[in-house]
DNA sequence: TTTT
DNA sequence: TTTT
């Protein structure tokens, strides 16, 4: 019905680009979003937020955003859910974004840091983790197999 | 740093109230809000949206919102983690709401199904589902143990 | 870049719906939103918001919409501009919707007070106010000539 | 009742800080904010929104925010009138800020340019028009009269 | 696991 | 100029 979002943050890495079987471009990138309020202990904690992006506006992403870069997002919140190995039903909630401004990137932003970025990507995300954990997690949308289906198509 | 959302959507069932060991009045409910855009199979799908709403608030909602009811909701998106019985870490996002606006109820509604609904909550909200199997559900969040801690409070 | 606005009100008066001269409909209303602060005095203050609601939708306020009923409204806000006889520039501030939804109406909704409101309208909204007064008006524009030109299309 | 914008867009001069009488900090600045369409003439226009902020976060503002700057908003639409000098009622609306963030300033921001744009300010808005035709701009807000009204607190 |  |  009324299903919207509007979002600040930062890149917790380079987002990531991919494609359905149609050829409809696909990125996914985590939002690192600051709470305004500091929790008992006087710490400000941060929300990890996945944002998935569509089409045109997802190949704009993929070459413009990086790794630590402030982004604005809006869109709604959505959620999916998925059988993972164990035959549990796993939910994920996700921000469709349908409108993302590129903000000024961090300072000191080297070509070095990029690429740094661009390789942890590579190695994995999941460091030493099992991939059974990772399942489980609702943010780790960017570790579910590489069949998207065009049934997730928001359009 | 920004983080807004509103929705409009209806109560999946009555508004569970609780207490923190402090006193603080919590209550969460599940919010169904339809999808504007029909899926490739033309069927209308719905997200089901975890609300919680703390303090003077948590009991107007608990006073005035029952199932089959439409609210509008104003938060933010926040995720809250925790360590289930097998050890894994479980995510859990949901909307902190500031902001409740109690619309119109259903039409034919009677005080029976209001008092079935009550009668449901007490009874527990689990019903003959297994622990286990909620307890990796990212919206199973009534079903987290009822030591709601003061830290999860807002302010 | 980013503008988004989401209200939640009553519609002062029926929609007014017309045409371009290449027969896009707008449909324009006013949403009275109730502040949710009270003021010094204590009284709740209302804000009086112009909608501009274009095409299919605009045809859609048009039929389901009265005078009275609850509506959410999104969508952005847009400055508009233009010279009054007195050769003056006038600015008009407007919410442009993309998204409406229809609350519930008023209880005691009879087809009379339609027919009322129906007949007010067509009766002209103007009243005994003399037109120049409107014309500084931010909120007149209802009153603007019938002339809406495509250019005010927003897509 | 539900009354929320959120907006994002630069500067259009350093922000404007002044007390009520009783010592409450207001800050007013005109944000410019790009729309993501362009329009027929494949020109893309951008609307001047009048943001006031109040308290503490006024005096942020006036200490971090400069012409240039983006900066995102928070806050809600509010109509304000008074009656000018000729006894015409003029509507202002405004956006009331509750949350502002300051995004990275302009690329080459010298202090020259912090000056220079200190001067333009203090050499007047309003250049080679009539105080009477800002009267019946809406965005003309930092031209009205010094003597802002306890009244106008939002809290 | 779900609301109309 | 206004809605409940």
């Amino acid at each position: 019905m009324l299903n919207r979002v509007v979002l600040l943050g930062r890149l917790t890495k380079d987002p990531e680009l991919r494609y359905t079987p149609n050829g409809t471009a696909v990125v996914t990138f985590t939002l690192a979003v600051d709470r305004r309020m500091t929790n008992q202990q006087g710490e400000r904690e941060t929300d990890f937020l996945p944002i998935v992006v569509w089409s045109k506006l997802a190949e704009l992403c993929a070459q413009y955003l990086k790794k630590g870069q402030q982004a604005a997002v809006e869109g709604r919140i959505q959620v999916r859910n998925y059988e993972n190995k164990e035959g549990r039903r796993v939910y994920v909630t996700e921000i469709i974004a349908d409108n993302v401004q590129f903000l000024g990137g961090r300072q000191g932003q080297s070509s070095d840091e990029s690429y740094s970025s661009g390789f942890e990507r590579s190695a994995g995300f999941d460091g030493g983790h099992s991939r059974d954990s990772f399942d489980d997690n609702p943010f780790a949308n960017d570790q579910r197999p590489i069949d998207i289906s065009d049934d997730d198509l928001p359009f």
